[in-house]
DNA sequence: ACAATAATTGCAACATTGTTGCGTTTATTT
DNA sequence: AAATAAACGCAACAATGTTGCAATTATTGT
């Protein structure tokens, strides 16, 4: 079932136009079988032993997923960037939830965002950013 | 009128029951002074030649600040905290706007947030962050 | 005003996250 | 299989923040 990833993984790759790489493959699979954002370090520790990326290459295959909007990064306030996948109908508009006890990143995809906030005059909008932090069900 | 600020301060400081230092009550001032949130970088520019701060006691200050609900952190996207300081009835569950220019942050304090999210069942809720960003009105 | 003491500070050293330049390797094209 | 441009790995660096510990300072009690 990893071989099913990995072929899902570089068909979204080439069809975004760029090399597919041993690297960028691994992660992304690694990404799509995951259900929460998690963070560059947890990525490298799911990285088998067979292939351990360098930490600059790490981000720049994460950067190069973003731009080509088959991930997304999310802030959190540890200084950490955590990424996850883009499933389709998974706009960039929606909340993350975090939890303050163990730090697990999950999406809340349901809630859409309505994105008519009020600005000061003379503001312009782009995203918007809303983590909703708490306890998670193990941590509560 | 800074002295004004700098008696706000102290009173504030000496209120919560911690030593009133020349620091603290400089860096409340600042904060005081401020319309926005700043980082740490900018409060240290914004201290006198003659009351330079190392960075590890301004950090401690911050942090005390913050324990004492005078000031309050907003997380933001370049892995920098910013700082600003709580007026009453400022509460802490509003937004934030950053200039994705200028990275200028500031309150949208009209802004309230309802604190009802649906959140997935044994989930608890307790605070939420939310960051609109875009373009401010010198940079768009 | 002064000594005692407990809180605060500054220094040095370290941790983490992320970035840049550059020479080498690799995926793709021909 | 060779050419070529993209991607990689290394080393070095930058920024933000933290920890331990000895020195200093604000407050308290006399």
């Amino acid at each position: 079932m990893f071989n099913k990833l990995h072929r899902t993984a570089e068909g979204l790759i080439r069809h975004s136009g760029g090399r597919a790489t041993v690297g960028r493959i691994r992660i992304l699979s690694i990404l799509l079988a995951e259900q929460q954002a998690i963070t560059h370090r947890e990525i490298e520790q799911r990285l088998p032993q067979t292939l351990q990326l360098d930490r600059v290459t790490l981000y720049r295959a994460l950067e190069w997923l973003a731009d080509k909007n088959l991930i997304h990064k999310v802030t959190s306030d540890d200084r950490a960037w955590r990424y996850h996948a883009n499933r389709e109908l998974h706009s960039h508009q929606h909340a993350h939830f975090k939890c303050t006890h163990c730090a697990q990143v999950i999406c809340l995809s349901d809630l859409s965002i309505e994105r008519n906030w009020p600005l000061p005059i003379g503001y312009r909008f782009q995203e918007i950013e809303l983590t909703v932090k708490g306890l998670c069900a193990d941590c509560s």
